[in-house]
DNA sequence: GTCAGTCCTTGACGAGTGTCAATTCTGCGG
DNA sequence: CCGCAGAATTGACACTCGTCAAGGACTGAC
């Protein structure tokens, strides 16, 4: 009955890295095991302290796993696409999710008993390296987050413009034309503050001539700048 | 030349739960490969950034992994007690510590060079069982650390307080005992403050009749409120 | 007992940031 | 061209927290 989102999930099942030196039979065991589930933007699909009994591979959308703090707050874990796992590290540790995830664009997700993992790394060795290869870049990637934190909003606001400036940059003659890739209301959320003080950051490292703001776009004449004030070793 | 530290650094290397289910045959071999050092309190062992090609047990004392922000302050990731692994992300996911190490008590460490540990993954498939749970583990322990930064100081104060009460809290007639482990100036560091801020969240604690504090001790009223405080979910 | 050194506490102040309210900007339909 | 709704900005204010400075308490040595 799902034919074509079950195609869509063996594809993603196949390119999760996870299991990438998995054999296609084992793919094909995988995704018989799975089920798909479609969700709109803004959907819950983990609550943190809740029971985990299965983990997911994003099939299409991207979800975003983060703390709510008590306040509503909320500081962004990370952001996972296509190919990448969810909740994986609450089927392998504990029984419980450590934190939240929602669809941060509409989703497609493939989910998956924990059992299935066990058995997978059980038939073959060779998944656990690179198991272990993930979880060891999800360590690097939250002590990542935490040094963000440790920053003031202008430095977290510049840390986050300069790795975009790597990822989407474009020269032109003005200077290098950075998106920000989403309204400056959900920018300010995943930056763990709210929109008025993310203008006010955007004012500031627009006194000091340092970016230039057009709409939704920014336009920077000193990357430099960006990454030393978003590294933490400034002045 | 250095027989009681081996001996010690066997016994480190045998506990460490990275490999509890090597053969004493493997453990025999580590230890062959393996470095001791010993340094005094306060000793740095990695800095952030540096190029990592070994790792480390620790054979005893305590060592503290740490973030430094750019005014010196700091955030610590985790503490690590003897046959606990240090820096073992580093040799498995880049070449570089992600964190700083010091000594937080006089310690004693057995650096392992990466490789090792590699070919024992490699002889000894169940390794990376343990392996992956350690990790995921970590995981775990990083977003609580994150969770912990959401909070405000006296909340950060309130969560030790009550991880503690529960570790080695003692009922007494007046209250639940409960002592903070280290002076009141390395503890304002381990949640991220200075001492002035903390001996201030002792005094909010005291005033709204919470616990009361006996020198390095503290006295435990309504540990429920601490729960509180310290999850979160406050009001 | 006294003295010195260390640790802890208290007060005053400023920087950063969230909140609330008012205003301006932007895009779009009538 | 006008008007409207949502987004973005700006200003005023309170609160937390780090810094600096001063004062107090505890410990150990002589």
């Amino acid at each position: 009955m799902h034919e074509g989102h079950e195609d869509a999930a063996w594809s993603a099942l196949r390119t999760c890295r996870l299991w990438h030196t998995a054999t296609d039979e084992a793919i094909d065991r995988l995704a018989a095991a799975a089920t798909v589930e479609s969700l709109p933007r803004g959907a819950t699909l983990a609550v943190e302290g809740d029971a985990a009994g299965t983990f997911g591979v994003v099939v299409s959308g991207r979800a975003r796993v983060f703390h709510r703090g008590a306040d509503g707050r909320s500081i962004t874990y990370e952001t996972v696409d296509s190919g990448g796992a969810l909740a994986a590290v609450a089927a392998l540790a504990g029984g419980r999710y450590p934190a939240n995830i929602d669809a941060a664009t509409p989703v497609t997700i493939a989910w998956l008993p924990r059992e299935t993992l066990f058995e997978l790394m059980a038939t073959e060795p060779k998944i656990s390296s690179a198991m272990i290869a993930d979880l060891a870049g999800r360590v690097v990637n939250l002590t990542s987050v935490v040094q963000t934190l440790a920053l003031d909003v202008p430095g977290r606001l510049a840390r986050y413009l300069f790795q975009r400036s790597l990822a989407v940059g474009e020269a032109t003659a003005g200077g290098l034309r950075v998106s920000l890739g989403m309204p400056k209301a959900d920018l300010a959320a995943s930056l763990g503050t709210v929109p008025e003080t993310l203008s006010r950051a955007l004012g500031r490292l627009r006194d000091e001539r340092i970016l230039d703001v057009r709409g939704s776009d920014v336009l920077i004449f000193d990357v430099g700048a960006l990454a030393r004030l978003g590294s933490g070793y400034e002045e």
